[in-house]
Order: C-alpha cells, then structure tokens, then sequence
DNA sequence: CATTGTGAACGGATTCACAGCC
DNA sequence: GGCTGTGAATCCGTTCACAATG
C-alpha cells in the first residue's frame, strides 16, 4: 500500500485531513473536493492532492474523495485502524490534562497506564497512576510502544532511558530538552515554552519593522 | 538590527538556543562553539551559524560566542527583552497547566489574566479567574497581544474573534480547529491530538514496511 | 589555527500547468 | 466540464566548502 517512505511533511498533515473527514462524516457529507479540503485545512488544494497521491489514487476525477473511504485510507496509513495503547508518565497538570483529553475525547487512542515518581495520585477515568517502579513489567506485559511524557526536565533523560529500554518507539515529549535516543525510536518535541516564546516572536514583528529599515 | 524578515524555520529555533544558553550561562560557561550547541540542540552548526548570522555578526572568529551576550542579542531579537503580557482563555485542565507552568518557570513571560465561560473557578498564583464578559475591557486596558488558547473546539472560532477585535496578534491555538483570523494576526497551532496521530503513524512504520515491498 | 560567516551546490517540498479520466 | 493525478518548474531551506579573521 505505502510506497518509498513519506516524507515528513506529508505526515504532518495526514492527522489534519483525517479530522476534517470525521467531521465531514459527522455532518454527512459523503463527497469531498480537494478545493473544500483546502479551505477546510488552509493548504493548497495541489498540495492535498499529491499528499493523498503519495499512497494511492483514493479519488475520482471529475468528482472528488468519498469521504468515508478516504477516512478509512487515513486511518490505516496512519496506523490508526487498530487502537494503539499508550502511556503517560508524569502525572502533574499537564499529564493529567493529556490523560483526560485524550481517555476522553480521542477515540483513536488508549490511555492504557499513567505513572508517576511519586504515590498515591488518584487517577482519572479508571486508572490507577502507578509508580515508575512498576513501569518495566508493565510495558513489556502490554508491549506499548507510545508514550508521553511530562515529567520535569531534570528527570526527562533517566526516564527516557528507562522507557527505550523497555520498549518504547515514540515518545511526544514535552520536556523543554533534547533527549538522546537510540536510532529507531522517534521523538516529537512539544515543549510548550518555545512555541510561546516562538509566537511572540510574530506578536511583535511590526513593532520590529519600524526599527529598521 | 533585523535584516530581511527572518524564515519560520529560523524563528522555531530560536528559542531552543535561548534555552540552551541559559543552561550554559547558570554552569559560567562564557564562550560556546557553533560546534557544541550543535551537540546540545541536534542542529548542525552550519545551520546555527546561519541562522544567527541572519541576525548580525554575534561571534568572534577563531573562538566561538560569548553566551550572555549572545543571550541579550537572542532576547531581544524574540523580543523577550521586555516582559510580554499573556492571558490564558479556558481554564480546563490544560489551561490551569499552562497557567501553572508559566507562572512558576518561564522568567520570560507574564500571565496576567485568566479567563473562562463559567465563573467561580479558583485561580491560581493569585490570579482571579474572570468570566469572558470581563475579556474586552481587560484587553484593551492592559493592551495584551498574546493569548493562548484552550477552549473547546466549538468555541474556539468566536472566542477568537472577540480576541481579535481587542487587539490580540498571536494566538497559541490548543483546539483542533483552523482559526479564521485577519492578515496581520499570528496563530500557531498546537493540536496535541494531531501531534499524537502523527507520533503513532512513525511508532508502526516499522511494521508497515514489512508489510510491502 | 580554530572557528565564524557566507556564496555556491544541493535537495526537498510546494506550486504550476496540464494530461487523464469520470 | 470538473476534478484528480502528476511531470516540470520553482522556491526555500540545508549542507558544503572555503575565505575571512581574531
């Protein structure tokens, strides 16, 4: 099905255009331009089309993507047609707000364990937050391969090394540093700080221009 | 000081070096090569060289650069030379995070506001939480230009507008929805479900490859 | 002589333009 | 006729290679 590997950009946008479709389906809509995906997304439309086109011809000529059928495509290149168990380890504010959001509202994914250093958190939704020393069984019984991570940076790394060892591949990190990893795992930095640090950047760039010339 | 108006992809790291800076000026370390925040950040040392020379000449040949002043030049190009006032609209889980977060660790910014559609919320650090009748007075008599944003999806659109129409510019956009904004305002996106699709589609690309030739 | 700063080469991603098809 | 799928052209960002210099 998948041809070469794609390239990152394209994976970006893959989760983006899989939401829109869920509320398209919602909605009822069955048939779908790469025009309405455009304005729907605010990529182009060609850009849309060679997205989808990198893992086959999913549409129609003259009429457009069956929503329903693309979003099936979606999910199964994703690798979202079977629900995939992650974990959360870090259960202060952030890991709670992740824990809940996604136990709650992101159907696509199971929350199957939530750990933190320190005892005697009340979970959320059924979970019992777990010490870290009960981690190692626990993912090798349940063999996850997703995790992530909010726990401080002073502790990131340790962690890290301690979930790659026991069989992580990805980790969404939230953590405002770089964690060494071994080749086949993934990392996603989500450090929060940067990208508010990031937007000012843009909220003050006028005030920059009359400056200089 | 600033040249042309600097790539995206410059602007994202800039922040990283900051980061990185900071860490290097708590352990007195006064001088660092190109060579060695390549090793901190993973970025390749032509590319930090590049990217800072964008900016103006911070270096001295033959040596390296000097981190704190280095740091002041980072600080005022993002623009964090001066505290930037934020306000926090929804108060949900991820919203008290944030608020938490960077009221207590990040030096650089200033929360000073919170708001959600239902009152009687507790506030955190001494922050009261008002209701968004109180959002337009707040806005325009504080002058903020920053909001992050963590309301349901739902809300998301209209509560942007009325953010706009007081005089906000950035947006960090925690709902899984596209904003419709003017020209001149700056929304970044922060979908962490999307974030978390992406993060499974490498956790099982392994496996996908096995499956096709 | 180590390290910055930078033009030139490269490569990847986006846009263009249109052929192919329903 | 309208919309997809795609080679060609373009744009943008990264890497290379080296000249400049403290």
């Amino acid at each position: 099905m998948s041809r070469r590997k794609a390239p990152k950009s394209v994976v970006k946008r893959l989760p983006v255009y899989l939401r829109i479709l869920d509320n398209l389906i919602r909605r009822d809509v069955e048939i779908i331009s790469s025009r309405v995906l455009s304005e729907e997304t605010g990529f182009t439309a060609e850009q849309i089309r060679k997205d989808l086109a990198y893992f086959g011809a999913f549409g129609t000529r003259g009429t457009g993507y069956n929503t329903s059928y693309l979003r099936e495509k979606l999910l199964r290149i994703i690798g979202l047609d079977k629900q995939t168990k992650i974990i959360v380890v870090g259960f202060g504010h952030l890991g709670k707000a992740l824990t809940r959001y996604n136990a709650g509202k992101n159907r696509y994914v199971d929350i199957i364990g939530v750990f933190d250093r320190k005892p005697g958190e009340t979970g959320i939704e059924g979970l019992e937050v777990l010490t870290m020393d009960k981690l190692p069984e626990f993912l090798q019984r349940e063999k996850v391969k997703v995790a992530m991570l909010t726990v401080p940076a002073e502790a990131a790394q340790d962690v890290t090394n301690l979930l790659v060892k026991n069989g992580i591949t990805a980790i969404l990190n939230f953590a405002p540093i770089k964690l060494d990893v071994p080749e086949h795992v993934y990392v996603h930095n989500a450090d929060l700080t940067t990208e508010l640090q990031t937007l000012i950047y843009y909220s003050s760039e006028d005030e920059r221009h009359h400056h200089t010339e």
